[in-house]
DNA sequence: CTTAGGATCGCCT
DNA sequence: GGCGATCCTAAGC
C-alpha cells in the first residue's frame, strides 16, 4: 500500500541515505512532473540545515512525521520542495533539486513561461514553479494527491558532491545527482 | 564562460 | 534590522 506509494524508500533513514534513495524516482504533483536527478541532504545536527537551531514556525514541518512535504519560501520569491525524514520530531529532510521533466510538459512551461525544457526544473525554486508547489502543500502526506512517487524501474548510478548555495558545511558531500543527466542545476565535479 | 547585483519577504536575533 | 538550501540578466574576459 503506502510502501508502493512511497516508491519503496526507507524514511527512517539517514538523510543522506534518502537522499541517495530518491534519485531516479518519479515525482509528480497533479499529474507534472517526471524523474529526480538531484537531491541534497539536511539533517538536525547539520549547520547548513533549517532544523539546525530548533523548531521553529518557519521549519517546524521538519519535526513533524517522515515523508510528508515541508515547503519555504527563499528570498523572498521562490518556493522549495523537501521531503521530511527519520522518525518524527527529528529534524530532517531532502531538497529536491531538479527533476527531468517526463509528464505535463505544456502546463509546465506556462508556469515557468519558457519554452525551454532545460530550464523547466533544472533547480530547486525552477521545480517548485513548474510544478505548482506552495505553501499550501507543506505538511502535505506523500503518499496522497497530489502527489505521486513512483520507484525507478531499473537501479541507477548515483553522483555525489557538495552541497549548494550554503555559507555552513560546505565540505559535505551531501547533493547527490543521476550520473548523465542533463537535468542537473548545475555539474557535478 | 564567469561574475556581480538586484528582486523581494518571512523568519529569526 | 539582517539575511537567506535562488534565479535572472547584464557586463566583463
Amino acid at each position: 500500500m503506502t510502501e508502493q506509494q512511497l516508491a519503496g524508500i526507507d524514511w527512517l533513514a539517514d538523510s543522506h541515505q534518502v537522499a541517495r534513495q530518491l534519485i531516479g524516482v518519479t515525482l509528480l504533483v497533479n499529474g507534472v512532473g517526471g524523474r529526480i536527478v538531484e537531491t541534497e541532504a539536511y539533517d538536525r545536527d547539520d549547520p547548513a540545515s533549517h532544523s539546525f537551531t530548533g523548531p521553529s514556525q518557519r521549519n517546524l514541518a521538519m519535526f513533524g512525521p517522515p515523508a510528508h512535504a515541508y515547503v519555504y519560501l527563499s528570498h523572498g520569491i521562490h518556493w522549495c520542495l523537501n521531503f521530511v525524514c527519520r522518525e518524527a520530531g527529528h529534524g530532517a529532510g531532502v531538497l529536491i533539486r531538479a527533476l527531468a521533466p517526463e509528464q505535463g510538459l505544456a502546463q509546465m512551461m506556462t508556469r515557468r513561461g519558457t519554452q525551454d525544457v532545460r530550464k523547466l526544473c533544472s533547480g530547486p525554486g525552477k521545480l517548485a514553479q513548474a510544478l505548482g508547489v506552495t505553501r499550501a502543500l507543506n505538511n502535505a502526506p506523500l503518499d496522497a494527491p497530489p502527489f505521486v512517487l513512483l520507484a525507478p524501474a531499473e537501479p541507477v548510478e548515483v553522483v555525489a558532491g557538495p552541497r549548494i548555495g550554503i555559507s555552513k558545511a560546505v565540505e559535505m558531500p551531501w547533493r547527490f545527482g543521476l550520473a548523465g543527466s542533463t537535468n542537473w542545476s548545475r555539474p557535478f565535479r
